[in-house]
DNA sequence: CTGAAAGCGCTTACAG
DNA sequence: CTGAAAGCGCTTACAG
């Protein structure tokens, strides 16, 4: 840098030039020996350049280490904001609502522009600078809680978008999330209605990936059914490791309640296998209903029966819903408020080897 | 449009300006009662523009429907290249090289572009293009078989890349690949080593994901011990279901070999499913090792010796040589011809319960 | 298919 | 913190 200012010192016209230079198409067509004209049409693939001049251009491209300073946006990228965490595509959850999103935008012929996400751009101004810097034409937010957009007053029905996943408050947001609720009375009540009266719950402290509205649908149903949590077990990791401990603490008590209620996949697996080694028998010993995201559970030794979230479909539906607002935001510019959607899913119970009906029927 | 062009009649002049008119910053300044200065201020998140005037454009910009026509670019995206198949994302292979290709590329403050991949455009002069039109530093392509780069001709030593996952011919391409050859002849020398002689091979009859490969290992290994190929099944489908019906041709026949390796994980899941299902025991009855991706192999009732593929380190590793090239490529832009690298990585036996020294030894 | 030249929308150095 | 104005690099209508 000292030395470009001194160099320039010797012919102050070319100051700022000299510490500003990078190839621009000037460059490309002179060294190309075209014009710019037909540098910008090669840069921007379009028909009408003989091919040994279109050759000659991207050689120079190349040889000059050319990139354009801006270029026309095309609107054609849509931005999912994953969340931030290490390793999460490989979450079966996130891949697959993912996978939907990316099969759907591709047809349609957007580009998916990935970022991490971040709470504190979770307002209508940080995503709106976002979707310019991107030149974005929407975004799609992948969820894991209900927590996202803390503040009450929030109102993003002006931009583009979907969050996809689990339930935000319903404060001028497009969503399409899991009714964690009732798939955890659904799965409960279901134990219920093949015979359980001792049923406990293994669960996860955080608000994450509907834990808490899983748990509140299971005591609705006991309630209901004016029956009491037979044993609850909250831990504070929701892994497989997590889910084997809750099995040695659950079958080292006197008693265990006779089906059980395990809110995510992997602790289910965890549980089960571990109960496995101690001996336990799946159903016989005790019936187990999860949560599914993945095929694990319907290839264990004993498949589980399951809740299953249908998360590829999900990540489809919100890229089209997406792709709606985008076209109509197109077509009617200064168009009246429009309405938020919330839709909300309802999951199926998938019935495998892990349940059984009550035996022992008291007379 | 129609409309459109019946009005201009009436003002010739403005013909091209109604067909064209889309929000400009001028029209921001103006609603905004601002200056274009400001709101390219704010557009691009620069510090000093008072928060009532950004407010006021921010307003302005949500009302008007603004995008801008061009930015800056940043140079800040990294193209990745998908397989372009349905449900891509879904695979463990994929969906965990590519969680270590964003886990890396966010940590470094790239962004990640996701495009499908297509034969066609796997040549410098389109790769060029798509860097261009994407504002990317570089691309990464995840590679499922050797023909991606078809043409042998093909340089790309001049352009930030790396192809990630198997191995392609070595032509100015740089690449981390598994070497599956020798991953064949590790898991076949293994099962040798530990006794077996009558040794099958059930694998899949494309190139992907480095079946051939391994099967080549698997016989240089068997030559090498001089034995000949027990058995050796070939399945037009690479799937649970396929892995299942290899099992009941297999324990079907009058003899069945000792030991078996297994081209890739979803074939052995449904293989040794389907093997309890016959009332066979693994690996009493049959040894099995396999290649793996995912965790599944490691859950399984009885979990299986596999080689086992490091995907997000490959990931992780990938990003890394990229981004060194593209800060190399930044430095001297007249450099001379680089090198091109080509990194093969060994991958490691994980041996489980699938696997045992043969017991009837021969006197 | 090509290039000279006008024009576009955005950025920025500068003065206040 | 702001805006008028010059300037930037790219695009495009037009003439050949």
């Amino acid at each position: 840098m000292t030395d470009q200012y001194a160099d320039s010192e010797l012919d102050p016209s070319r100051k700022v030039k000299l510490f500003h230079h990078m190839t621009t198409i000037y460059d490309i067509a002179k060294a190309a020996n075209s014009s710019t004209a037909s540098v910008s049409r090669v840069m921007n693939g379009k028909a009408g350049v003989k091919p040994e001049t279109a050759a000659r251009i991207h050689k120079a491209m190349g040889d000059l280490n050319f990139q354009p300073r801006w270029r026309v946006m095309e609107q054609n990228r849509l931005v999912v904001l994953i969340p931030n965490y290490k390793r999460a595509l490989e979450s079966s959850y996130i891949a697959r609502i993912l996978s939907g999103i990316t099969d759907t935008a591709f047809k349609m012929g957007y580009n998916i522009q990935l970022r991490p996400f971040n709470t504190k751009n979770c307002n209508p101004k940080h995503l709106r600078q976002m979707l310019i810097q991107e030149a974005a034409a929407g975004c799609l937010i992948i969820s894991l809680n209900e927590n996202y957009f803390p503040s009450a007053d929030i109102d993003l029905t002006s931009l583009p978008h979907v969050i996809v996943g689990h339930k935000q408050k319903d404060n001028g947001i497009n969503q399409i999330f899991i009714d964690d609720f009732k798939a955890g009375y659904d799965a409960t009540k279901y134990l219920i209605d093949i015979g359980h009266q001792q049923i406990g719950i293994v669960s996860f402290s955080q608000i994450d990936i509907g834990h808490k509205a899983r748990c509140n649908g299971f005591r609705k149903a006991l309630q209901e059914a004016k029956l009491d949590t037979n044993e609850s077990i909250e831990l504070d990791d929701a892994s497989i490791d997590a889910g084997r401990s809750a099995a040695r603490h659950l079958f080292n008590l006197q008693k265990h309640p006779t089906a059980l209620v395990i809110t995510n996949e992997d602790l289910a697996i965890g549980f089960q296998l571990e109960a496995k080694t101690m001996g336990i028998t799946v159903p016989n010993d005790i019936s187990i209903v999860t949560f599914e995201e993945s095929d694990l559970p319907s290839l264990l030794d004993t498949p589980m029966t399951a809740m299953r979230t249908p998360s590829y479909s999900m990540g489809i539906a919100a890229t089209r819903t997406l792709e709606e607002q985008i076209e109509n935001s197109k077509k009617d510019k200064q168009a009246g408020p429009i309405e938020s959607l919330s839709e909300s899913i309802t999951i199926p119970l998938v019935v495998r080897k892990s349940t059984q009906k009550l035996k022992q029927i008291k007379i």
